[in-house]
DNA sequence: CAATACAGTGGGAGCGCTCTCAGGAGGACG
DNA sequence: CGTCCTCCTGAGAGCGCTCCCACTGTATTG
C-alpha cells in the first residue's frame, strides 16, 4: 500500500510531477499516462496527504462551521443539526472537510486560530446575532466567510430564506381568510430575520389597506416563554389571528390561548414560522412557513466553496424558497394551490 | 506580523530550533531565552502553522466525530447536539479541533480518507449500531478510536453510562412502589445500550424474586412509533407499570395508554430513560433516568486525547453516572433521597 | 587539573506535496 | 527540410515545521 506521490511515481514509471498532475486533474497529461497512473493509484489505494497539500498550497480543504450561539439554546429544535448536516453533505460532495466550532464562551480564541494559517480555507458563520463581533474579526482578517442569514455587514456573502416575502405571504393568507385584527409576535429586533419577518407582516397589511397597530405587535425573542408572554399581552387587544415569527413562540402562544379558555382557530387563528417537527403535532396542527435548514446549510457550504474557487467579485447571496404549510390552526383547509398567491 | 518560526527566530536573535522548543515547551531551553522568545511570540501574535506541524509530525491536532446515523433520525432529540458540544468543548480546551463527519450514505468514503494520512489524529465514533463495519475499518487501520457507547469490539476504548445499573435501579423503584407486573419496552437488540438496559430490568426482577415474563417484554427500536406499537401489544397482558428503555418510546407509549382510556399513573405507571427535555413536559411529567450527553461527549474527547498522548496500554473505559429523576408518571412523589438505593 | 558530563543551542535534513521552469518529442508551417 | 510551436514530462525548490546530530561552554568528578 503505497502512500506517497513518490511511490506511485516509482510504481508507474513516471515522475512525481506527473502523478501530481493526474491526481489534480491537470489537463496537461496524455490520456495514456493518465490511465496508467490512475490504475496504480486505484490499485494502491493512494490518497494524498492533506497536511502536505495544505502546506504546499498555503490553504486547506477544510471549512469551518462557526456556531456561536451554543447548542443549549436550540434544544428541541433540530434547526442547527439539520443545518450542520447540510453543510457536511455539501462539503463532503466537494471533497472538503467540515470543522466544527461551537460558541461556548471560551471558544473565541480557537476560532481566530482556526481562521489563520491555512488551517481552514473558509468559514461558515451561523448565529442568531448576525452582527457578532467575531464575524467582523473574520472579515477583517480576510478570511472567506459565508453567513447563514443576512448579516448587517454588506461585504459578507450569505444564504438566507426570503423572510420578508414569506411573512408577507403568510399574513396575506390570514387577511384573505377574513381576519382583520391580525397580531404579530415578532422576533428580537437585533436579528435581521426577525426584522424581515416583521416587515413582511407590515407589507401584507398595507397591501390590504390596513395600517399597523402597535398594540397588536409584541417583540419576543423567539423563545417559547416569550411567545407565551407576548400572547398574554396581545390578548388584551382582542386579535382574531396571530402570526408568530417562530414556531417556538407559537407553541408558547398556543398554551396561553388555551389557558385563556379560547379555541383555535374558532376564537383565534394562530400561525407560525419555521415548520419545526413539533408544528405538525400541535393541537391543533400549526399552519406555518416551512424552511429547510438542511438545504440552507448545503447552500452555505456550496457558496463558500464557490467563493474559495473565485475569490474575486462582490459579495454573493443565495435566497432559498420557503413553502406555506397550511394546517388546521389557521381555520382553513383550503388547499395549498388556492393559498399560494 | 511575523508568521513563521524563522521570522520569530530572526527577531529574537536565536535559531529556528530554539523557537520551536519554546513553542513546544521543551525543557531544554534556558529560562532567559524562553522569556525572550515568548515575548516576541506574543508581540507578533505568532501561531504555528498546523499544516506544517502536522506534516512534520505525521499527525495532526484534529479529531473527528463520526456520527453515521444521520441527524434526521434524531430530530427532536438534542442528544447528538449536546454530545457534539461536549466534544467540541473538550477538544477546544485541549487545543484540538473537532472535525465533523456525518453519516449520510455517500459519506463512508470520506471517513476513511479522514482516518488516513494524518488529517485526523483520532476518531470519536458514535452510532446506535455500534458494530458498524466502519468502526472495524477504523480499528483495522490502526486509527485511535473512542466509541460513545459500548461497542462489541473489545479492543475499542469507550465512554458510556451505566445502562444496566440505571435500568436496574429504575425497575427496582417500580417494584418498591408495589408494582408487580412491570412491563419493558426494550430497545433494539443490536444496540448494546438496549441490551444492557434490558439486563438491568431483569436484574431488578430477580432481585425481587420475580421471573421475567416474555409477554411483558416488547422489543422496539427507540422510536416513538415503536413505543406506541409496543404499548398496544403489552396492554393485552395488563401490566401495572411500564419501563420504556427510551423517553421517545415512552412518549409513544403514553399516547397509546391515553387512547386506551387509561390514566397515568393511576391505572398504569410509566417511566422512561434519557430525560430528554420533552420528558418534563409530558402529561404527566415522566419519571426517567437522566444522562448528560454533553458530559459524555466531553469524556469521549478527553479519553481520545489521553489515548493519543499514550498510545500504549489496553483499551480504556469511562462510565459516567446517571441520575434518577422522579416525576409524577410513576405514581410517587417520594423524594430522590429515598429513592436512590 | 585533566577528564567527563551535561545543559543549551544551531544547522541540516526531511515530512509529502505543488509549482515553476526547462527541455524533448512530435506536428504544422513556410 | 529547417524552424517554430505545442504537448507532455521531469527535476528542483520550497511551503513551515520537527527531529537528529553536532557543537560550545560551563559544571562536575576523580
Amino acid at each position: 500500500m503505497a502512500s506517497t506521490l513518490e511511490e506511485i511515481a516509482e510504481l508507474s514509471g513516471v515522475s512525481r510531477s506527473t502523478v501530481s498532475r493526474v491526481v489534480n486533474n491537470d489537463p496537461r497529461v496524455s490520456e495514456a499516462t493518465r490511465e496508467l497512473v490512475l490504475e496504480v493509484v486505484r490499485k494502491e489505494g493512494y490518497r494524498p496527504n492533506l497536511a502536505a497539500r495544505g502546506l504546499a498550497l498555503g490553504r486547506s480543504n477544510v471549512i469551518a462551521a462557526v456556531i456561536p450561539v451554543g447548542f443549549e439554546n436550540v434544544l428541541s429544535d433540530p434547526y442547527f443539526p439539520s443545518l450542520l448536516q447540510g453543510m457536511a453533505s455539501a462539503a463532503d460532495t466537494n471533497d472538503h472537510f467540515l470543522m466544527l466550532s461551537l460558541g461556548e464562551p471560551g471558544f473565541r480564541h480557537t476560532v481566530d486560530e482556526i481562521a489563520r494559517q491555512g488551517v481552514v480555507a473558509g468559514v461558515i458563520f451561523s448565529a442568531s446575532k448576525v452582527d457578532d463581533p467575531l464575524l467582523e474579526r473574520l472579515v477583517a482578517t480576510g478570511t472567506p466567510v459565508v453567513s447563514v442569514g443576512r448579516p448587517y455587514d454588506e461585504r459578507v456573502s450569505y444564504v438566507d430564506i426570503d423572510n420578508r416575502g414569506s411573512a408577507r405571504q403568510m399574513t396575506t393568507q390570514l387577511l384573505r381568510l377574513g381576519y382583520r385584527r391580525v397580531a404579530l409576535i415578532a422576533g428580537p429586533s437585533f436579528a435581521p430575520a426577525a426584522v424581515d419577518r416583521s416587515d413582511g407582516y407590515a407589507d401584507a397589511l398595507s397591501g390590504f389597506g390596513l395600517r399597523v397597530d402597535e398594540n397588536l405587535i409584541y417583540e419576543g425573542d423567539f423563545s417559547e416563554a416569550s411567545g407565551r408572554a407576548g400572547m398574554r399581552t396581545l390578548l388584551e387587544h382582542r386579535p382574531d389571528a396571530v402570526f408568530s415569527a417562530s414556531d417556538r413562540m407559537a407553541a408558547g402562544a398556543l398554551n396561553e390561548i388555551r389557558s385563556a379558555g379560547l379555541r383555535i382557530p374558532e376564537d383565534i387563528a394562530l400561525v407560525g414560522f419555521d415548520d419545526m417537527p413539533l408544528a405538525a403535532e400541535m393541537e391543533p396542527p400549526l399552519t406555518t412557513v416551512r424552511q429547510r435548514p438542511h438545504q440552507l446549510g448545503a447552500a452555505a457550504a456550496t457558496l463558500l466553496l464557490d467563493l474559495l474557487a473565485d475569490p474575486t467579485g462582490s459579495p454573493k447571496r443565495v435566497i432559498l424558497p420557503t413553502e406555506l404549510i397550511v394546517r388546521a390552526s389557521c381555520g382553513s383547509q383550503l388547499n395549498q394551490e388556492t393559498l399560494s398567491r
